[in-house]
DNA sequence: GGAACGATTGAT
DNA sequence: TCAATCGTTCCT
């Protein structure tokens, strides 16, 4: 359970296909199973920790199992889990969440009806879960934002290419659970 | 101090 | 297809 970030980050970003997204906030609890993840790693254009420490990145440099969270477009928060030892900027993007518990509290932030749409993207899975920036840095083992690693592994993982990136596109570093209907794009 | 840009989303 | 929207980064 607690190694589970202690592996390169594409293992990390597999094993936590299936497993659970906690977030106790003052509004509720939801939660979700993660079903959609990319990795950025340390000699990637395409991830943030490529050009070197800066403020915002800081976070992926330090120890794993932490969140890394920023604002993206101006607009929508996009929630990470830092992998890899500390001094090497590597994270996985959770992309999509199955909705599991405190779905009307989803609905109420992302201010529509359709559980399909609730989560099935980075921007949205944060608005549903009450992620922000104030949650970065937070520990994922434990804290009011943590993952628990499911056992359940009875589930196909398909590997394609990572979305919306413009350098480093090629790589196949974007990873989902097969026929899951929460996924950010079909 | 200024400007271009972006790991997106929702409306047109 | 395209506008919304703003912090980060890089340039002057």
């Amino acid at each position: 359970m607690i190694d589970l970030f202690d592996k390169p980050t594409t293992e990390v970003a597999k094993a936590l296909l299936g497993s659970y997204l906690i977030h106790e906030s003052c509004e509720g609890t939801t939660i979700g199973k993660i079903v959609e993840t990319e990795a950025y790693l340390a000699d990637d254009p395409a991830s943030h920790s490529f050009v070197g420490k800066t403020p915002r990145n800081a976070m992926m440099f330090g120890s794993a199992g932490k969140a890394y969270i920023y604002l993206n477009y101006g607009m929508h928060n996009c929630f990470n889990v830092v992998t890899a030892k500390e001094g090497i900027g590597e994270a996985v993007l959770i992309r999509a969440l199955e909705p599991i518990k405190g779905i009307k509290l989803m609905q109420k932030r992302r201010k529509t009806e359709k559980v399909t749409d609730l989560c099935s993207g980075p921007g949205k899975l944060s608005k549903a879960m009450g992620i922000t920036l104030k949650n970065n840095g937070a520990d994922l083992i434990n804290s009011n934002l943590r993952i628990i690693l499911s056992d359940n592994s009875n589930h196909k993982i398909v590997k394609t290419t990572r979305v919306g990136i413009t350098k480093g596109s090629k790589r196949l570093l974007r990873f989902y659970i097969k026929d899951n209907s929460f996924i950010s794009k079909k």
